[in-house]
DNA sequence: CAATTAACTTGCAAAGTGCAAGTAAAGCCT
DNA sequence: AGGCTTTACTTGCACTTTGCAAGTTAATTG
């Protein structure tokens, strides 16, 4: 079996949207890669403590799908043999502009509460974030971008000075 | 009841991200989307050939939850009874810039075939496209970007000049 | 006015989801 | 060493959603 995912027999059609939507059309998968993405988030505990309550047998079986499709790697840990470290993937990183865009769309039309001013930073630096949360990935850099609903957008415009 | 949609209670945390894979976060919900916004589609008949097969029972529930999602809207057509009009709200159309993202990611990393090309003019190109989207929902042109796989990047790129 | 068409609805089997409980292996504690 | 805890799952089961085929209703066409 090639390292490559396969193009399964659940693929729909040619279309490019449609293809991406087999892959990580459904409730979960895209909040699995928030996570990994934005929080520093890497172990099955972590997802499982991620404020939507995820089932633990589908969290198992969203991180082998994941797996399977070529967006997340796992690694067990060097110095303890119970945990797991799932890590983006290229691919998996390159998700990061759709993610951006619903992550904006959300908050434009999805939220409640005072999320504007953030999302207004955020969709006037899209560039800046991007660039950002792909250096962190290359560099493994843990930290996460937001955590507990608060961004740290400080931290990354002055880096961008 | 307000013309808001309601934040149901199937709606799992604070997070936009979260709040938008609520509303669309499935296998169905976003080609209907991408049928309204890049091939011109309207209609249930529309929908149903799109090419991914979708039941007309799902179809139909997609149709009411966009709807009820503030998504879309639908209409009666004027001369022909029968046939119903769906149409993108303005929240609707403000996908448009997270759909282009699937697109693109779906090109480089789910697509087999020769997208790449095409791609790359998207790519270089996102708000001349993403105007053009939006340029064409205000002005109810109902002309396809993209039909049978082909875009019609030509029409737009120089409409640009 | 019979046939056709558009937009659904219904019935049902199969697949997927969510919850609670259980398991296996590794680590920690004394 | 032995028992408790932790991590990452797996299992069982009720419930929901999906997919397919067939049927329905209302409007239009020939």
């Amino acid at each position: 079996m090639p390292a490559v995912a396969r193009r399964s027999a659940t693929r729909r059609s040619e279309c490019p949207i449609s293809g991406a939507l087999d892959v990580i059309g459904d409730r979960w998968s895209l909040l699995i890669v928030r996570d990994l993405m934005v929080r520093g988030f890497s172990t099955f505990k972590d997802f499982q403590g991620s404020g939507e309550r995820i089932a633990t047998n589908i969290l198992a079986d969203r991180l082998l799908k994941l797996r399977r499709s070529g967006i997340l790697t796992a690694r067990r840990d060097a110095e303890d043999g119970r945990t797991v470290h799932y890590r983006l993937t290229e691919k998996g990183i390159d998700l990061a502009p759709a993610v951006l865009e619903l992550l904006l769309w959300g908050a434009r039309h999805e939220s409640r509460g005072d999320t504007c001013s953030v999302v207004r930073v955020i969709a006037q630096n899209r560039e800046v974030m991007l660039r950002e949360v792909r250096r962190r990935w290359r560099e493994r850099d843990l930290r996460p971008l937001q955590s507990g609903g608060r961004w740290m957008l400080n931290e990354i415009l002055e880096r961008q000075t």
